[in-house]
DNA sequence: ATTTCAAAACTGGTTAACCAGTTTTACAGT
DNA sequence: ACTGTAAAACTGGTTAACCAGTTTTGAAAT
């Protein structure tokens, strides 16, 4: 029997296939929310796969919430309901590889809320954070070096400091993708890393003085050629 | 030798202590970006943890874009620089779990957003599958029933019809949560319900006279006993 | 008919051997 | 010394056997 490497997207195609296996058990077999999935071996019999390429698509169920395993016990189906967890396994199954204007849009939106929020809840310690990350781009951008990073930390500290750990996750995500992009595109050159500096000053004390309103503009004023550039791509 | 089955915090504790090993790597070892990492092999082995464990801290880093692994190549630190590398981990490490409030707070900003968002660019098609969900909503209300699901499956339409896959893959993540905790503690009883039908309606209306602002506007009334609710926990 | 309880079957997780590409190595030919 | 190339070493991924808890089972005891 000969065996052939999978690519990335050949992979991605059989979990799929997995996922909808799996979608098909809870519609047709009475597999009701809160009841236990057959086991990995017999799904992976069933479907005529490996138990490896089984236990990563019931990851990636178990990371949009809509499974869970117990360790010597069973996978059990999430207790949200057969309507939901049918729309959301067609929605999962449909997604895309996100766009570059999605990830900027979305950072927009996530930072103008982590901002006000960071504002409003920051700690002694968060604003220690902040200004550290603040001093490392301030000391780049004057040594004429690129700041991208230091940049995106300044950020990350702020939405640390806003006390959603929801947001806080989410803006994880999507900054090394941010940081590729910038730094392929080439979005922030010298000129802007100067002005970045006073921008970020003033969203620090914005945030200092627990001003969610000034703090939230000066991040939209930090924004406005990121919007520019974003809108004309 | 005596072997013992890991709970899911001890697990956890296993990984994180492998992320740190790789982010010494990266800061003691000369390890650059773009450079390749060690082997599962050699790292199971330096770390005195299984294959798999390495596997699965791997895989998480992979997921916040930190690593790329290539396969019959190897594992390769992602082309972010350094000290991006270093503030994520250490973000990463002390990420906690989300509670309730932030996942409420994430929601409403992220549907806020994808509701204007939707009222701008849906298609044709974006309507038909919002005005479906709206209709299974109604009919279960209006038999009384427990109505949930549908209604997140009306806010998941109007994400996807954003044409923002980021924000519809974080609405993805957030909907199962929403859901168990609005079952747990009852947060739509029946009277929010039958209100509920008007508001969905009210809703569809702005996305169809692709009015961003009054979309907006009819959300943040949808969401206003959800906002009471939240903020008196 | 009901309860008890030990043995058997079954579970997700772990391990180690194996697979087939990729990369490095080292030697033969010039 | 340099180049070409084939073999050896190494890679992430896959497989199958194994581990120790959990669950089911079924016969014995009541």
């Amino acid at each position: 029997m000969k065996l052939e490497v999978l690519t990335k997207n050949e992979n991605q195609e059989v979990q799929n296939s997995i996922i909808k296996g799996i979608r098909d058990l809870i519609n047709y077999k009475n597999l009701e929310p809160g009841d236990k999935l057959p086991s990995e071996r017999m799904l992976s019999e069933k479907f005529k796969v490996s138990r490896s390429n089984v236990r990563e698509a019931i990851q990636k169920l178990e990371f949009y919430g809509l499974l869970k395993s117990r360790p010597q016990s069973g996978t059990f189906v999430a207790n949200i309901g057969v309507i939901a967890l049918n729309g959301m396994i067609e929605d999962i199954l449909r997604l895309e590889e996100p766009d570059f204007k999605s990830l900027v849009e979305t950072r927009i939106l996530l930072e103008l809320k982590t901002v006000r929020l960071a504002a409003l809840r920051r700690t002694e310690e968060d604003l220690e954070q902040i200004k550290e990350a603040l001093n490392a781009y301030e000391k780049k951008v004057i040594n004429g070096e690129d700041a991208v990073q230091e940049d995106l930390l300044f950020h990350l500290a702020i939405a640390k400091a806003s006390g959603n750990s929801t947001m806080n996750t989410f803006m994880l995500i999507i900054t090394p993708e941010i940081i590729t992009n910038f730094e392929k595109y080439h979005v922030c050159d010298k000129g802007l890393a100067q002005e970045g500096i006073k921008e970020h000053q003033k969203i620090f004390d914005a945030i200092l003085k627990q001003d969610p309103k000034l703090a939230k503009e000066k991040m939209k004023a930090h924004f406005k050629a990121l919007y520019q550039y974003c809108y004309n791509i």
